[in-house]
DNA sequence: ATCAGCTTTTTTATCGAGATTCTACTTCAT
DNA sequence: ATGAAGTAGAATCTCGATAAAAAAGCTGAT
């Protein structure tokens, strides 16, 4: 009857702490779209699902208020950030204003090692499936995972944490965004060219070029993603009512 | 001797949690530096401090942590981030390029309600003493304030909180810095005539004069926090001798 | 003296119960 | 019916105690 009977070493985290575990699993399936549905987050509800006592938890939920995943309102517990056209339309401009000062920043600070580490994040992206071989319907993670890797290489010479940290904390948003809304690949769209292409000038240090390819690859994701939610995708996510006080 | 002993009704407010009671005094009391000697911040310290169980001070940490304000290792606690002539070097940057877009865009959208805002607020700064009457040693939280929510009005009409929020963050750690440094103003310097050019500037839409003033302002700033810095600031802040994993 | 290994102390992280606050529902008067 | 007031239920928030982990202190051998 010890005090995490079950818990801690479930799975790997050998070392972390059950309000850091919670965080991951709970940020990934916000991400994954996976809760989008419900728009009140109820404590005891994370509780029961992830495995924790409240306190980890509440954690969990404050650290990812504070991102801007989750919404909170004193006394009135912790809800699902709604989605919006709107929403979505400054989210994507502002990225645009700060992925295009960061890639600049890189290309013009470019370094040898940063240039590889360019080239192997693109020959990863190449080699992964965009969705999951056994179920054609459902992302896949790990390609999730690496196109992350990739956009992050890019902006990685850029010679400011504070600016990688915010296009990281826009790039957690325009995920859920995109998978949220089911954005299906392959229907007229060229995933793996358009990031090679982003790539080539890059590493050519044509700035202006690959910023112009940079900020079309984000439009046109933006944009689909506008299609799908205007023409069926299911509101009850944007349920939050934004009571008063 | 506690703090708010008596607890939650203690002044105004009504309605809000401990947990975000905490988080303000603690905030406020790291951008006013008045903690940046201590290095780790041990939870019964900030329990004992602030008179609140340990569950809200928690949350209020993670908070904190999520913001840049306090680092945090898993199963070793929190602690306050170190402060670095790098670190300041990197944030200013930052802050120029974040700043620069966001007056550009408030500029070519301004409208008729931004600009009186902006009016106002230059008003009240004006109004303001920067240093406390009773102690001229000392500097004044209202015209921080002030001060705050004139670069917040200048950003006013960017169309993106997302990049309103990213500056306010930015300005929380440059804040923390002035003011760790003790940066003496009226020492050769019109700290009102340059708010005063960038408001003339912006008011009459000549984006890239009143840019070259604003980041002027800020530049000065940090150079003046440098100096400081470098001739006689006790570096017990820094010694979070970041230590492996 | 120095360092590995063990013991003690300090600190963090977690749980479970209880107090407070909000929400939903019922009742009653206009 | 509509709306206000009061009540029952549910959820949030908080505290105090306890387990787990890390840091500090100690011993003894090389």
């Amino acid at each position: 009857m010890t005090y995490g009977t079950v818990d801690p070493g479930e799975g790997k985290g050998a070392k972390s702490t059950l309000a850091s575990s919670v965080y991951q699993q709970l940020r990934d399936d916000l991400l994954r779209g996976a809760l989008a549905a419900e728009s009140k987050l109820r404590v005891e509800w994370v509780v029961s699902r992830y495995g924790a006592g409240a306190s980890p938890v509440r954690e969990a939920l404050n650290r990812l208020a504070a991102e801007g995943l989750l919404g909170r309102h004193d006394q009135r517990g912790f809800f699902l950030m709604p989605v919006s056209a709107t929403e979505l339309e400054e989210l994507t401009r502002t990225r645009c204003w700060l992925e295009e000062r960061a890639l600049r920043e890189s290309i013009s600070h470019r370094t040898a090692e940063w240039e590889e580490q360019l080239v192997l994040a693109l020959h990863r992206l190449a080699r992964a499936e965009r969705r999951l071989p056994e179920d054609p319907s459902t992302n896949n993670p790990e390609w999730e995972k690496l196109h992350r890797a990739f956009h992050r290489a890019l902006i990685g010479a850029c010679r400011s944490h504070w600016l990688v940290g915010f296009c990281d904390q826009l790039s957690d948003q325009a995920s859920r965004y995109r998978l949220i809304s089911q954005d299906t690949p392959g229907t007229g769209r060229d995933d793996l060219g358009e990031h090679r292409i982003i790539a080539e000038r890059t590493l050519d240090g044509d700035a202006d070029r690959a910023v112009e390819a940079l900020l079309n690859h984000y439009r046109l994701t933006a944009a689909r993603c506008m299609e799908r939610f205007a023409q069926g995708y299911d509101p009850r996510a944007g349920v939050a009512k934004a009571r008063r006080r």
